[in-house]
DNA sequence: TAGATTGTTAATCGATTAACAATC
DNA sequence: TAGATTGTTAATCGATTAACAATC
């Protein structure tokens, strides 16, 4: 009695698809087809319309998407129309640069609590926010009801500050440390290690 | 005619692969087995295998793989015995962290120039460089021969920066800007938008 | 030798594409 | 109306898994 077991592949293509649309909504466009954004993202015009139907019917025939509306079923659909809160940790260069980014605005997501273990850094004030005592992290995390951690500590404790995220409820965990996790099923890990990136290009390069 | 067409999903997980195989030898580790490798890395016994296979035969039936052999083997075929010299454009606080960025080492890696148009950043120094004038990137580039960029400015000049990496001869970008980008064949991106790394987990959020 | 694990083949599974009736 | 483009079905294509002979 499963129901719309909606495959992970195609979630993962949702979010590109959004900001696409953001893209030509900021640009003043109302409308665009299947094909249109399927050449801007990089994807077939089938295979965006296929998308799509996984989640209702979201275009007309013979005049295709109209871009506001899209955006936002495609807002609900990822669960973006509320904000989020996330808890950095580690406050080295990228989770300082992390802190400071202000792409989450607008996106679905608010900085609301960075963490540390160097006393050098406690206290240090980042953007609007102080750093906190990594020792309290997993008590604060849990009483914020937080869900969402970027993790930028060394790779050596990655895995160990990971366990600690997962004890604190934490479910999803964008990992900046060049380490493969292993945590419980239902909670998720995007990676996004530089060096994997540019390994993935060096293959096709003379 | 077509000889071994290695499809770009088996390349994308070699890189993984070989973290977590030096991540194995760090830990003083000599061997290892299709099925350990799998599990540390969350993919099945039988794809590691399948995967490992395309490019010749690593291992040794009752023995599985040494670690340090198929680590040598990885980096070749990933071509990355090499160093290869990478180009940072803007010197904003996420391309601040990445020319600091101290894991690009042993990587196969080496952040060699910088480049900003702002001209408070321009005579900068950072790490042991110091900030260019984004004006004479092409010909920098050009003659530096470097292959590969790393996309740090805003999404809004994203692209036209793109297309000056494209003239310069750069063959695989690295994109942290927000913003899908267009290139011509035979130029590959990655991409790295925090964003969308966390509205691809938002949609299994409560 | 017996046990373990590879490399590979065949079977399964899933994703993408092509095509088109429906309809705006 | 005629042209355009959707949503969907069926066909194709490709990737993953299961299984096992080979062999260390």
């Amino acid at each position: 009695m499963t129901q719309n077991e909606t495959p992970d592949i195609i979630v993962s293509r949702l979010p590109v698809y959004l900001r696409a649309l953001r893209h030509m909504h900021a640009q003043g466009k109302h409308n665009t087809s299947s094909q249109e954004l399927g050449e801007w993202v990089g994807v077939s015009a089938a295979q965006i319309r296929k998308d799509l139907s996984q989640f209702g019917e979201f275009g007309k025939q013979g005049t295709g998407y109209k871009i506001d509306f899209l955006i936002g079923k495609l807002s609900e659909i990822l669960n973006i129309e509320r904000v989020w809160d996330v808890a950095v940790v580690g406050v080295g260069d990228m989770g300082h640069a992390i802190a400071r980014y202000q792409g989450f605005r607008d996106r679905g997501f608010r900085v609301a609590m960075l963490f540390d273990n160097d006393p050098a850094k406690i206290g240090e004030t980042i953007g609007s926010f102080t750093v906190r005592d990594g020792a309290g992290m997993i008590s604060a995390i849990q009483e914020a009801g937080i869900q969402i951690a970027m993790l930028c500590v060394p790779a050596a404790v990655a895995q160990a500050v990971a366990n600690q995220l997962v004890q604190s409820g934490v479910k999803a965990i964008l990992n900046y440390a060049p380490i493969s996790l292993t945590v419980p099923a239902g909670v998720r890990v995007q990676y996004l290690d530089p060096s994997i990136g540019l390994q993935r290009m060096t293959y096709y390069l003379e």
